[in-house]
DNA sequence: TTCTCAATTAGCTGTGCGGCAAAATGATAC
DNA sequence: GTATCATTTTGCCGCACAGCTAATTGAGAA
């Protein structure tokens, strides 16, 4: 009861976890994409989506060597679908999120193979829809 | 942003602070009043309604020597309501909250003064409602 | 079968925090 | 003014966990 509670709580509490759930709401995505939105180690990555999944949040498939994760959609206990709920509604304005998506867009222009070969750096070459952020500055201060 | 979502939602993943939300849903208490259903040291308590004040989810009033928290009935930031609200709808029949509960109505038979001086002590003396869990067996063994 | 490699698990470190006791605070009573 | 006392703050301890690197797993390719 409260120890589920808990447990589903606590998968909401860590911003990464967040990032995460929100990138999921746009589909599913392999660990090696989430990877290089998120930008942290691929061990750290997996164990976060391996405390989402205990706590019913998301669902897993698997497609040749890659795996697939997805957010959870049959409750999965008493309180996964509150707290998905809680979450969707919130923190589409946030910079962080935004950026993510922003990346996310980017890792969709890629091949999944690329990915795992170079990680972030395969998004590298990708500058094919200029943004205000990512344009460069016409007389860059050396 | 995420950070204010980090603060709320890390108020609501400590089972602690998840009972004393439950226990305000039934109106205000004063700090005495919480310590002693709750059974932990006044400074844990004390720490515990101060994080809960800080995430917006509760409201703070002095009467006397005495401090109420209430449930903050307006928002205080973007994402209290929501939480609160899910609180709300969740663990009405965990055994814990359950007991806690059952712990109030004994409280609220005892004048606040009484629970100050003797803390839960000031309850063993206020059995006029028996329920099963408390009658006493005809024959206690020694 | 053996090799490859994405993903997971194991092991480690630093940090955050819940619990308590003790000291400080501050409003009320005298 | 001083004393009392509910509450808060401080200081400390132990545990849980996010992050990393390294080792292990296991499905697909050769």
């Amino acid at each position: 009861m409260i120890e589920t509670f808990e447990t589903v709580a606590k998968a909401v509490v860590d911003p990464s976890r967040v990032r995460i759930l929100k990138l999921l709401e746009n589909g599913e995505l392999c660990v090696c994409q989430i990877t290089a939105v998120l930008g942290l180690a691929t061990a750290t990555i997996s164990k976060h989506l391996a405390a989402l999944k205990v706590a019913g949040l998301l669902q897993q498939r698997r497609d040749g060597k890659w795996v697939y994760y997805r957010l959870a959609e049959r409750p999965l206990n008493a309180y996964a679908p509150q707290f998905l709920a809680l979450v969707r509604a919130s923190l589409a304005d946030d910079p962080t999120i935004v950026e993510d998506h922003r990346l996310l867009a980017m890792v969709n222009e890629v091949p999944v193979q690329a990915l795992c070969d170079q990680g972030r750096d395969a998004l590298a070459i990708q500058p094919p829809h200029p943004t205000e952020s990512t344009r460069q500055h016409p007389c860059p201060i050396p």
